[in-house]
DNA sequence: AGGGGGTTTTGAACACGTTCGAAACGTTGC
DNA sequence: GCAACGTTTCGAACGTGTTCAAAACCCCCT
């Protein structure tokens, strides 16, 4: 419901973002991307000028960029911001559950719950994230951050379910990231997803999580063994490095 | 090599492009075509304005708006050529084989050749893709002739191969779809990459394409059969619906 | 009090996509 | 020849993202 006022150099990257001399200058920026997150859910992207953010945040249009290298930039504030959130509630609500399917299912409905309010202009922005010289891609340097933080939450939930033990070390190191990249193809689909509510996405994790938990179960079994080696390989040579390789780190 | 001289029609969309009168017009039609082309290769999309577009055209700005939307839609010419030399390449070079990894490794290795050329400035264009709202969506309706002609050519791999009637019936109908959306992860993939010659994505084909191959095997055994009819039936249920339904025309 | 140095703020100016009313052109019918 | 009408072409003007040099502000030092 509250946006607003960055969790105060949290999400402030060394890499890209302004300098925070810290002071009040922190509130202004605070306020720019505050009254930028209202007129976006207000009116969408597009629609949404710079000169109205500063118009309405009572700044010039200069500050705005002062804070904020371009208006792109505004969203990644609330990129980091949601995930974030994302994470704590979906370690919240499985907080009692064993059962990997459950918990899969769970931390995935919990990203559709918390991304609703943005749907409105998602797909707007979402055309910023595709491109892969933006640092608003989720697989560009300046999203390593929100990337991790996603990852580790995907880690708890598999080292949280019974079946962890279960499996192969290998595989158990790889699924972190592999859950993550499903979550991205969740994404995509609600970012298309035009029913109300995004009903179908929330139908489509209840569909798709049983069976990827059972994929991930039978992988197990001797005769996929091959097989669980190969696409093993494949990720990890393949899509892992191209990702920005979050495994392997601490 | 050539570019240019759209096939005159064959890619006119009855829905978006603009009307051609039938004569000179579509000559200057072509014209600006062509050069803005020549100078995304050069110069890359953005870098690329619509008045030098207009000035090296030898035409006004206000011409090129006559014949294309926007800037974007001179875009969707080229997507559509692309498709179509696209499939006729692969056809031709699939012709002597008959094992459905090779053939598909081809369809997909030839989709990277015929790209390889746009690649420069592929990025630039592929956020515009990602835009659910654009008609350069590969979902788009406006994209479906586009989409079809892909299709239809992941229909004859799969047709042309030996492994055809070997496979489940419903499984053979729904392929086609499912082998389109692996080359859209190609191509996710091949615009993301950096390297040389787009070296990796080629090299991400040659080891994808056997163990894609090895799974549509596998998925004839029996004890797969529950696995794979979940999947099928996620797949037809909320996948293709969304991406706008080619299977099940002709 | 007065400077000096950094930080923050300003708003005019620029570049580029896009629009639009009007002019030029071409064709057809008289 | 010319008038009428649709098609094509033009280019000035608009809106918007972004830049930049200068001003304002703030805090510390002497």
């Amino acid at each position: 419901m509250d946006d607003s006022t960055e969790p105060a150099g949290a999400s402030e990257l060394p890499g890209g973002r302004a300098l925070p001399k810290t002071d009040k200058s922190e509130q202004t920026r605070a306020l720019i991307l505050h009254t930028a997150m209202r007129l976006f859910k207000e009116r969408g992207y597009d629609k949404t000028t710079m000169r109205a953010i500063a118009a309405e945040a009572g700044v010039s249009v200069g500050n705005a960029y002062y804070y904020f290298q371009s208006k792109e930039f505004l969203i990644q504030g609330f990129y980091d911001r949601m995930t974030y959130e994302h994470a704590a509630d979906a370690r919240a609500r499985m907080a009692g559950t064993k059962d990997f399917a459950e918990r899969l299912e769970i931390a995935l409905a919990s990203w559709v719950d918390c991304a609703a309010e943005y749907h409105g202009f998602a797909s707007q922005f979402f055309r910023t994230a595709a491109d892969p010289n933006s640092s608003l891609s989720p697989f560009s340097d300046e999203s390593h951050p929100a990337r991790a933080t996603a990852v580790q939450l995907f880690r708890e939930v598999l080292t949280g379910s019974e079946i962890a033990p279960k499996l192969d070390a290998e595989l158990a190191e790889l699924l972190p990231d592999i859950l993550w990249l499903y979550l991205m193809i969740v994404v995509l689909y609600w970012v298309f997803d035009r029913t109300p509510d995004t009903e179908r996405t929330r139908e489509f994790v209840r569909r798709s999580t049983p069976m990827a938990a059972r994929v991930i179960n039978l992988s197990r079994y001797r005769v996929f063994r091959p097989i669980v080696r190969d696409a093993k390989g494949l990720i990890q040579d393949f899509i892992l490095p191209t990702v920005g390789r979050t495994a392997g780190k601490q």
